[in-house]
DNA sequence: AACTATCGCAACCGCGCGGAT
DNA sequence: GATCCGCGCGGTTGCGATAGT
């Protein structure tokens, strides 16, 4: 039974499923330039006074996560992934949430970033990007295959787990003047891979508010902001 | 140039929550 | 308390764009 007797929204013979035209965007965006978002009236009515043969819910997902005025696009900024890697650590999956301390960011952005980008470097470099800590390296080789099983793709880096280090002129201060070796076009230099060009080194280079480099157990400890420290006790991999 | 594989994002789906009746 | 209703959330899917062969 659907809880509290709710209708399906979408069952309505007729409605119009599928990418939006320019036509029916214009149309929502004209509705609700002259209507106001602030309300008298309810996204079930949108499509009727709007002229649209959509339901309700698909007129709101237009509006929240393409059509608003106040959105943002384009890549995402380094402060912006670090912040979704340190809110994420606190918050977990709860995209909205973590769309509310970015400003023009929806959650569906967010939550499609952290699949396709910050979720598969976070495994690759053996952290768990559910709990934010390290595998083991059994599970790291899980994972790994997992990955492999959804992406068939050859890995273009050697899949070889190799021992981290933070260059020597690394300071807290100005990492974000390093560069991007990675070769991703995204701009930002934490979780960095091997460039190949180094001796079997992984160098990891974090952007922004590291407040203390390697310890001499090898552990990385890292402020996420105001939230506290993350041990990403990355002397695993000098074993 | 043509074909195939992969990626990334927009959109959909199903569910839970909370207010109203 | 039970039901209705609308909204919002998180997970998943489909497809166009792009890269690789």
């Amino acid at each position: 039974m659907i809880m509290g007797g709710r209708k399906p929204c979408c069952d309505e013979v007729g409605l119009r499923k599928g990418p939006w035209t320019v036509e029916e965007d214009g149309k929502l965006v004209d509705f609700l330039r002259i209507r106001g978002s602030g309300g008298g009236w309810c996204w079930r009515d949108v499509p009727k006074l709007a002229g649209l043969r959509r339901c309700g819910k698909s007129c709101r997902l237009r509006w929240t996560n393409y059509l608003r005025p106040d959105l943002k696009r384009g890549l995402f900024s380094e402060e912006e992934i670090q912040l979704i890697i340190d809110l994420h650590a606190r918050l977990g999956n709860r995209w909205s949430k973590i769309a509310v301390e970015l400003p023009g960011r929806t959650d569906n952005d967010i939550k499609n970033y952290w699949n396709t980008h910050i979720k598969r470097k976070l495994i690759r470099m053996g952290i768990d990007p559910n709990t934010h800590r390290r595998f083991d390296q059994q599970k790291v080789n899980e994972e790994e295959k997992v990955l492999k099983v959804n992406s068939p793709k050859p890995p273009s880096q050697p899949e070889v787990v190799v021992p981290v280090v933070l260059q020597n002129d690394t300071s807290a201060g100005n990492l974000n003047e390093l560069a991007d070796v990675d070769g991703d076009d995204q701009p930002w230099s934490f979780l960095m891979e091997n460039d190949g060009g180094g001796a079997g080194e992984l160098t990891m280079l974090l952007s922004g508010n590291i407040t203390s480099s390697c310890s001499s157990s090898s552990s990385l400890w890292l402020k996420y902001g105001d939230l506290g420290y993350e041990d990403l006790e990355l002397g695993c991999f000098d074993d």
